[in-house]
DNA sequence: ACTATAGCGGAATCCAGATTCCGTTTCCAG
DNA sequence: CTGGAAACGGAATCTGGATTCCGCTATAGT
């Protein structure tokens, strides 16, 4: 959680606990920016500008700039919103009767909630630093092992998968999610359903080593 | 027209319509700059900056600027080049032996080519535009057409698939190749294969339609 | 209701890069 | 060997965006 501003407001202010009480229209208008922060980035990318996420928030550049101190501050944020969600899918994978399945559906949603964002996608495609540390924040290593772990058992994932190929495989479909080259245009869950043929078992090609 | 400078080259040299004949300085300072940038834009990308291209070819921002008038004009030139290489993979694969090689082939090429130049592969993620209009220039659509045909006349290849899924794939895969986020570092070629594996048939899945 | 402040708005500032301009240098036809 | 056009170099200019600053306004404790 990139701090908010700081602490001790006005410092022991009188009962005791009553720490960082935010002013009420402080905590709406923070709300506000995140909210059309979050819209403007998918729609347009990493490239939206600041004075407009401040203009669609109804508020001063200011404003935006005293709750995320930098762009980046206020896209990692953003960020960390989106793995959120994408643990959340992995975990509900992870429990599914099916680990086949589990596994599939999460692969899917990932490309679907890239699709869905440009921005996200953007920062998959160009920030490794950001995207792992979220990714990392999120717990989603350990979740794509177990991912991986139970689909195999299950028998229908090939062996020679390992978890770090998820998130490879999860970047790379994020990618077509939002070509619109000619030809290529919206058929990107062609590309998932290919490459998730691709890792059903046994693989008829020996998947090159690795490291 | 983001053409270059073209035209007659050497065409007749001497007597009457000795047109543009370029002087012998003026050629080798372009041929400086395309080296120059072809080197930059790969190991940096996009955004690799013009006068650092200037310096590496041992000129002035202004030369640079006279022979390509924008940097886009810069990166439209150094595309097509690429985007040649690439026409002439397919044109191999399609007279190769065996159609499913051939096409495997293609694809691993695609693949690699763009593992060794971010800025291509910056341009196929971000610049549909710039990207269609190389492609279709250098007569890739009629080329991948050819290859899906023949690889599946050989019957390897799953029948539901068609040309348009090439391009697409080769960009899907283009992103991978470029991130370094922790755990995916390195492991393109497995993804590669993965694919390769997915589009072998029959295809277990149904790729979903489209358009 | 009153005042000390947290918060606000948004014009002004800063910066990084692309692109322009023009005096100087180099090529080459005569 | 010369003159003039073609090319050069690179400092200066322009531009688009992020970020800062500071006088003003609304909130909340008394």
């Amino acid at each position: 959680m990139t701090t908010v501003t700081q602490e001790n407001p006005t410092a022991a202010s009188k009962p005791a606990v009553a720490e960082r009480v935010q002013r009420a229209d402080a905590r709406r208008n923070r709300e506000a920016v995140i909210a059309a922060a979050k819209k403007l980035f998918a729609d347009e990318g990493l490239d939206a500008q600041m004075p407009d996420v401040a203009r669609a928030a109804k508020v001063g550049v200011g404003t935006v700039y005293r709750h995320f101190p930098t762009k980046d501050d206020l896209i990692a944020a953003l960020v960390a919103d989106r793995f959120e969600r994408l643990a959340q899918k992995a975990r509900d994978g992870v429990e599914a009767a099916d680990g086949w399945q589990g596994l599939c559906d999460f692969i899917r949603f990932a490309a679907q909630i890239q699709a869905d964002d440009r921005g996200l996608c953007e920062v998959m495609g160009s920030r490794p630093d950001v995207m792992d540390a979220a990714a990392r924040a999120a717990g989603l290593p350990e979740l794509c092992h177990a991912l991986v772990t139970r689909a195999q058992r299950s028998g229908q994932l090939r062996k020679d998968l390992t978890w770090e190929d998820i998130p490879m495989i999860a970047c790379g479909l994020g990618r077509i999610t939002q070509t619109e080259v000619g030809p290529a245009t919206g058929r990107w869950p062609r590309l998932v359903e290919i490459v998730l043929d691709g890792l059903r078992a046994p693989g008829s090609a020996k998947l090159p080593r690795c490291l």
